[in-house]
DNA sequence: CGTGTAATTGACCGCTCTCAAACGCGGTGG
DNA sequence: CCACCGCGTTTGAGAGCGGTCAATTACACG
């Protein structure tokens, strides 16, 4: 099995101040810009958006963009890389929250509060768009396509924390993590049925509350069963619709 | 073991346009209202807040307040009574997503999208604020202490969705359970030692991911080490600090 | 070519679910 | 007032899924 692409998000910025007439394209790369774009937002608000946007990284597998009880100061779309959100309990135990790709955002659990809730650590190179948060939520009563933006992204990891919540078997947890994954990726423009597992097993394992021997066997036995194609962190889904059949319950549709 | 009081909401409206020269108090049954207030919104603003709430209701056990797929178009805040969130899977199992007390807002998870994606259900007589959503999002771009309460409490859901996403075992999520509703009815300013439990087992077992045969056995236990006093649907909490300890790592506290 | 860490594999155990039946309270009607 | 019924709850026995523990393998890195 050849090499996946690496996973860096399509840079396709014009220029900062670039108008073409019809669409406004800059920094597309940010999740924010794209999606008040797609909101309607006209000209004047996205380059007042922009002026607060800071990019930042890259930071190294291993690097931590924000730690739990760091103050919070803002949120952060991901441009190129994948970001793993976790929490240590009282036991030692990691507890995975999430992993962010490109075009995701970080941050939104440490509104409520003046610090981070969780930790934030890169799983491979990442590059990031930092949004100050305090001044988005100035410029948010001025604009009201970025407030309902912001209002969606909380609102859908709202809905999307319940995923993990049911009590689902170990092959629907990690059919559903696979297929999650796949149309994450797919949305961004990556292939939907081959990519590389950024996260170790042991992450997947504390993400889906399952033992690291689970996350392998499980795996194992969808190879054999030819639903997929494992080599170490390559990943082929190879018989999507009994994946998607599997993780159908769990993603409610 | 006599009966606890009803939970209903203490009601301490003085007027719609009540002005007792310090602290303006209206609707304080309505809990943005009462965050607002403690945001350090200004009168004129709280004003327009409540020219744009409605009181519905009373909703009798069973009665739903919305269904799944309904227009949404305002959330609501719980005035009394206890309010099931739940969604039916394509298997008919019924999935509790959460139990909202007096204070609590519901429809939080249905910004992101036109329609509600639960059902909402009375569990006893329930009294409702209902607050248009289009207009507080526009009232919301002119008060920022308004923009900035609804970011907490869609913020702190993701937070509070998590608590079951965990892989706690029954006694831990059944003891965190408890102490959550007991925090969370004190903070109203009820009982916490001594409530009456508003849901059935089986809604309590769809809530935890528990069969309802475990809630039962875990609760007799509970009564058996003295941990508490059930009966029927009264409950005591008698060894807080046990319950306590065991609810600590779910709660993180 | 050694070393350390991640991943895998195997054996065993325990928690919780499932299935089934009995119980008890509330409601209804005779 | 009592018999009957229905549903939520409780109780019991058994089984299975996934966790734990321990050993082995495979790979990355120096």
């Amino acid at each position: 099995m050849e090499r996946a692409m690496t996973q860096v998000f399509p840079r396709t910025d014009k220029s900062i101040v670039a108008d073409d007439g019809d669409a406004l394209h800059f920094c597309s790369t940010c999740a924010f810009s794209r999606a008040c774009l797609d909101e309607g937002m006209d000209k004047s608000a996205l380059m007042d958006l922009h002026v607060l946007v800071e990019h930042v990284g890259p930071f190294h597998a291993g690097e931590h963009v924000f730690r739990e009880g760091d103050p919070f100061d803002a949120i952060a779309a991901v441009r190129a890389g994948t970001v793993k959100t976790y929490v240590i309990d009282r036991d030692g135990r990691e507890h995975v929250l999430g992993f962010h790709l490109p075009g995701e955002v970080i941050g939104l659990n440490a509104i409520d509060g003046d610090h981070y809730p969780c930790n934030a650590v890169a799983l491979d190179t990442v590059m990031l768009c930092r949004f100050s948060f305090p001044k988005i939520a100035v410029l948010a009563t001025r604009v009201p396509g970025l407030q309902r933006q912001l209002f969606r992204l909380l609102s859908r990891d709202i809905g999307r924390a319940a995923l993990l919540a049911g009590d689902w078997s170990a092959d629907q947890r990690l059919a559903a993590f696979l297929i999650g994954l796949s149309r994450r990726l797919a949305a961004r423009g990556f292939s939907p049925n081959r990519f590389q597992l950024t996260m170790a097993r042991t992450d997947i394992a504390n993400y889906l509350r399952l033992a690291p021997e689970t996350v392998s066997r499980v795996l194992k036995r969808f190879q054999a069963d030819g639903l997929l194609k494992v080599d170490r962190r390559e990943l082929e889904l190879a018989g999507r619709p009994a994946l998607e059949a599997l993780a159908a319950p769990v993603l409610r549709d």
